[in-house]
DNA sequence: ATGAAAGGTCCAGCCGTAGAACTATCCAGC
DNA sequence: GCTGGATAGTTCTACGGCTGGACCTTTCAT
């Protein structure tokens, strides 16, 4: 992320570079109980969920190709988190179910998560926040 | 405690999600011309440079750690448009220079890096760019 | 002369992308 | 009923970007 100093250009740059700063925060926080955004992404999307996901599924959830879900499911199964589960009604299908110790982690870090986030949100005052987002809502 | 999250952290992730378009589009602008948002950053600083920078001080100027550099100074050398000099005062040392080439791809990149920022900032009115650049300034 | 500090590289690991080949399975239509 | 196309998941290759620690050489102060 080169910083290039054209005035108009520089609440983008700014806007990125704040943007860095608190996803590097809010990953501290998951790191601090073993999770990787990434990791905690999934959890995250197996709890949201009324039932186990299949691996297509988790990958359109998290808008990545399914070979990377594959991975990430290889290492949080060996992480002990997360199982694949055969489905029944279809054998081509294979779910991902959260282990008791991937749901411990999961709402451990979602607590880390919210806490982080909220903490940042702190620093900006109620009028902000609102100003932020309709600048924000323009970039699309 | 897992609280619902707050609508305070929305503003957050919503910072997260514009940050991340807006990065997607300049990077396209430097992928039409070969380059990768790392390794414009590195061709940018070694031309704002006033004499070719050391691997340690490119390190420093990114900021990022020293084996990072040394894979990205690989590639750009593999592409052409940089080369590894060594410098004769001290021989530790290893400059970075650009060749005609890197200079070529680092003024064009600079060019259509600066347009795409251009478009991009022209979304925000004078106003609400001002009052963005303030509230991420709370961020820190 | 020696040992700490600094510069750069190497290696292992994480995370992500794309595309292609392959197996197994399912299902619709003939 | 069989068959052929679609779907699910894995595997492989190859790439690009990042981190951290081990490692070697060189420098420099003591």
């Amino acid at each position: 992320m080169p910083e290039t100093p054209l005035p108009s250009g520089d609440a983008l740059m700014a806007l990125i570079g704040a943007a860095h700063r608190v996803e590097a925060q809010l990953e501290s926080a998951l790191n601090a109980i073993g999770l990787s955004m990434a990791k905690f992404g999934v959890l995250e999307a197996m709890m949201r969920a009324s039932e186990p996901l299949t691996l297509t599924e988790l990958a359109g959830k998290l808008s990545c190709v399914r070979s990377n879900i594959t991975q990430l499911i290889d290492r949080l199964e060996a992480d002990g988190l997360v199982q694949r589960v055969a489905d029944p009604s279809d054998r081509r299908i294979i779910r991902a179910v959260l282990t008791p110790l991937g749901t411990e982690r999961a709402t451990q870090g979602a607590a880390a998560f919210a806490q982080a986030r909220g903490e940042l949100a702190d620093r900006l005052p109620e009028g902000e926040r609102a100003s932020l987002l309709t600048a924000l809502s323009r970039l699309v």
